[in-house]
DNA sequence: TTGTAGGCGTTATCAA
DNA sequence: TTGATAACGCCTACAA
C-alpha cells in the first residue's frame, strides 16, 4: 500500500492531469505523436505546458508494460575491442536513434561456453529478452550455434550481421532461415586473388578464419575459388584457431615451420610451407586483418620483409590499417553500412514492414595499400 | 479493457502460481532470490520447476516500473570509433554484468550541439533517463558542461570516466563535484617528457588536445611543468581543434609552416615551429594517440624520419600501436581499470554504499617504441 | 473531444 | 509461511 522507496520520482502524467483538473488520459493522449491530434488544440498547448513546468518525463518501463514495447534491442558482439566491430556499431546505434530506440550492449566472446555449458551469447540473450528487448542484432552467430534456433523458435526477432549460420546445413536445411546483412566474402576473396595474380604471384597461401564461423568459410572457399579461375591452386592453407594476431602469428609460424596445418588445414598444400628456408609462397590472403597482422609479425621474426618477399592482403579493411607498418592492402567491407542496414532491418521486422529481402549482401572493394607489391623472384 | 497486441508473450508470475494453486506473491518471494528463503523449501522446489516448465522469464520492465530499479545504466561516448573506448567500454560492461546490468549505450560527438542548441550527450541522456536508467557513465564530459549540472541536480547518478569538469572553475568552484575515474595526465606528460628528455631532447613540442577538455588542459599543464623541473621551456605548443588524426596533421603542419599556434597556441615559441627547413624541435609529445598518428603523417610528409629527426610520445597507448609504422612510444593509461572502476563506482553509489572516494586516480606507465630514440644533432 | 475503468507483470505491505 | 490487496505509470477500449 504505501510505496516508499521508488528511485525514480517525477511527476507522473496523473500529477499534470490533477494540476490542470483534466484525466489522466487526456494528458496520455497529448503526450503521444499518434494521438496528439484528437486532443483539443487550446488543451494541448495548456497540457504541453504543465509538463514543462512540471518537468515531467516519460516513463518508459510503465509504457513498455502497458504497450510490451521497450524501445530497446539488443546487440551481441564477440568483443567490441576487435576494430571491426566499432564501426558496424555506430552503423547500428545511429539507425535505433533516429527511431527513438536504444540498444543494449554485450560482448560474449568468441561463443565460447560458460560454466554451465550455456554459451556466453545465449545467456546474455536470456537476460536480455526479460529486459525485455524488442529484437536481437547478433554478431556472434557461429554456423552451429544450436541456441540461435531456440530463440527464433521463442518468437525473438532476430538479425544478423556480418555472419550467417546456414552455410553449414547447406539449402535444404530444415531451419527456418534468419536474416542477414553480409558483406560478398567470395567477391571479396577474388578481389584479393586477382589483385595478386595481376602482380604476377602464383604462389599464394591462405590464412583461413575458424571454420566454424561462415566468414571463415565462405572466405576459405572463396579464395580456393578464385585461384581455381587462374588455373592455380593453393601454396599453402592453415587455420586460426580464432580472430586474432596471436593466432595469426602462430598459424604463419607453422606454415614456415612446415608443420603446420591448423585444425583445418587440409588444404592443397598445406605443410608445405616453407622450402630451403624460404617460404614457398609470395602472396599471402588472410581472413581478416588482425590474422594479416599476426602474420606480419611472424614474417619479419622470420626475416622475410613485406612486400618484397611476400605480398600480403587482410579483409575487412579495420580502421587504421593505413597508419600499419607497412600499411595493409585489405578487402574493404561496408562495416558502417552492415550496421545501418541490420538495424534498419530489424526496425522494418518489428514494425512489421512486409516484404523485406532475407539476406542483403554489400559488396566489397580492395583497399591496395604498401603490403602487397609485384612479385620478385618467381620459383 | 482488451489487450490485443503485447509484443512480449509468454507466462507470467501469475500463470505458474494458478498452475500450482499459489498465490502469484508466493510465486514473485521465490523468484526473489532475497526472499526466497521466506518460502517453505519443498513448495520453493515445485515454483522453481513450474517456472522452468512453463519457460517464465522474468519481466524486468515491471519489476522497474514496481521497485524504480532497471537495472539499466547510461553510457556516454563521445565515439566508440575512437580506439581509446572499446578497452573502457569492455571494463565497464565487465563490471555491469557481473551484477545483473546492461548499459545503454550512445555516441554523442565531441559535445557538439544539435539543431536545437541541445548538446547531443544532453539529448540522449534525456532520453536514457526516461528509459528509465539507474545512473550515467560519462566519458564525453567537457569542463564547461552546464547540462551536467542539471542533470545531477535532479538527481542523476553520475560518473565520469577518464574526464573531470571541475578543472575550469578551479578548486573554490560553488558546484558539488561529481565522481570521477581519471588517469594522472600530469605525470603522464613527466613520463613522457622524462623519456625524451634521457634520450638528449632539449627542444621539445607539444600537440595539445582542446582545452575544453580536461585531459586537453591537464596534459598541457603537466607538459609545461615537467619541461620546467628540466629548467627547460617548450619548443612549441599548438592546441588541436579536436582529438583526430586529422586534426593533429593539421597542427603540426602548421607548427612547421611557422603559421600556427592553433586556437589556443599562445604558448612559448608557438609559431617558432621551423627554422631553416628543419623543425626547431627534436621531440614531439602529443596529448593522445591520434594527434601522434597524425603527427607522424605530416612529418612524413615534410621528409622528417621518425625517430631520426623527431621523436614522438603519444599517450593513451590505445590497441595497435605497436604495429604502426614506427611503432608509437605512448603513455599508457589503464584503459579497462578505469572503465571498471566507474563501473563499480556507480553500482556502489546505487547500492548506497558510503564513503568512496571521490575521485580514483589512475597512475600510467610508459610504453616505450620506436617512435623514440636518442637525439641526433643537438641544436 | 474528453472521461471512465481496467489492466500490463511485478513488488510491497499488511493480515492471516 | 502464505494470501490478499494495492500500487508503480502508462495505455486502450469504450462510454459519454
Amino acid at each position: 500500500m504505501a510505496r516508499p522507496p521508488a528511485v525514480r520520482s517525477g511527476p507522473t502524467i496523473n500529477d499534470i492531469a490533477r494540476h490542470l483538473g483534466v484525466h489522466k488520459s487526456t494528458v496520455s493522449r497529448a503526450m503521444d505523436p499518434e494521438r496528439r491530434h484528437l486532443v483539443a488544440e487550446p488543451l494541448l498547448g495548456r497540457v504541453e505546458a504543465a509538463a514543462r513546468e512540471l518537468g515531467w518525463r516519460p516513463n518508459r518501463a510503465a509504457a513498455a508494460l502497458s504497450t510490451g514495447r521497450s524501445r530497446t534491442v539488443g546487440v551481441l558482439l564477440p568483443d567490441i575491442t576487435n576494430p571491426v566491430f566499432p564501426p558496424m556499431l555506430r552503423g547500428i546505434e545511429d539507425v535505433l536513434d533516429v527511431h527513438g530506440y536504444f540498444a543494449l550492449l554485450a560482448n560474449t566472446g568468441q561463443g565460447r561456453d560458460r560454466p554451465g555449458g550455456v554459451p556466453a551469447a545465449q545467456a546474455a540473450a536470456e537476460r536480455m529478452l526479460a529486459q525485455p528487448v524488442e529484437g536481437f542484432i547478433i554478431a556472434t552467430a557461429q554456423r552451429d550455434d544450436a541456441w540461435l534456433d531456440a530463440l527464433q523458435a521463442e518468437g525473438a526477432r532476430i538479425v544478423l550481421v556480418n555472419r550467417t549460420r546456414d552455410d553449414l546445413a547447406g539449402p535444404a536445411s530444415q531451419r527456418p532461415p534468419l536474416p542477414a546483412v553480409v558483406s560478398d566474402d567470395r567477391l571479396g576473396m577474388r578481389l584479393a586473388v586477382d589483385h595478386l595474380v595481376a602482380l604476377g604471384h602464383r604462389h599464394i597461401a591462405h590464412l583461413a578464419g575458424p571454420a566454424l564461423l561462415s566468414t571463415g568459410h565462405a572466405r576459405r572457399q572463396g579464395f580456393e575459388q578464385a585461384l581455381a579461375a587462374h588455373g592455380l591452386s593453393a601454396a599453402a592453407i592453415v587455420e586460426c584457431a580464432s580472430y586474432g594476431i596471436e593466432a595469426g602469428d602462430a598459424a604463419l609460424q607453422s606454415m614456415l615451420d612446415g608443420s603446420g596445418s591448423g585444425s583445418g588445414g587440409e588444404g592443397a598444400g598445406a605443410g608445405a610451407g616453407r622450402a630451403g628456408g624460404r617460404p614457398t609462397f609470395t602472396g599471402l590472403v588472410a581472413a581478416n586483418d588482425l590474422l594479416a597482422l599476426g602474420a606480419l609479425q611472424a614474417l619479419q621474426r622470420a626475416g622475410c620483409s613485406v612486400p618484397q618477399a611476400v605480398s600480403v592482403v587482410g579483409h575487412n579493411d579495420m580502421p587504421l590499417l593505413a597508419q600499419m607498418s607497412p600499411p595493409v592492402t585489405s578487402v574493404r567491407i561496408q562495416l558502417y553500412e552492415m550496421g545501418r542496414l541490420a538495424a534498419q532491418r530489424l526496425l522494418d521486422e518489428i514494425a512489421g514492414v512486409p516484404g523485406a529481402p532475407l539476406t542483403r549482401v554489400l559488396a566489397p572493394t580492395l583497399a591496395v595499400r604498401g603490403s602487397t607489391g609485384p612479385v620478385r623472384d618467381d620459383r
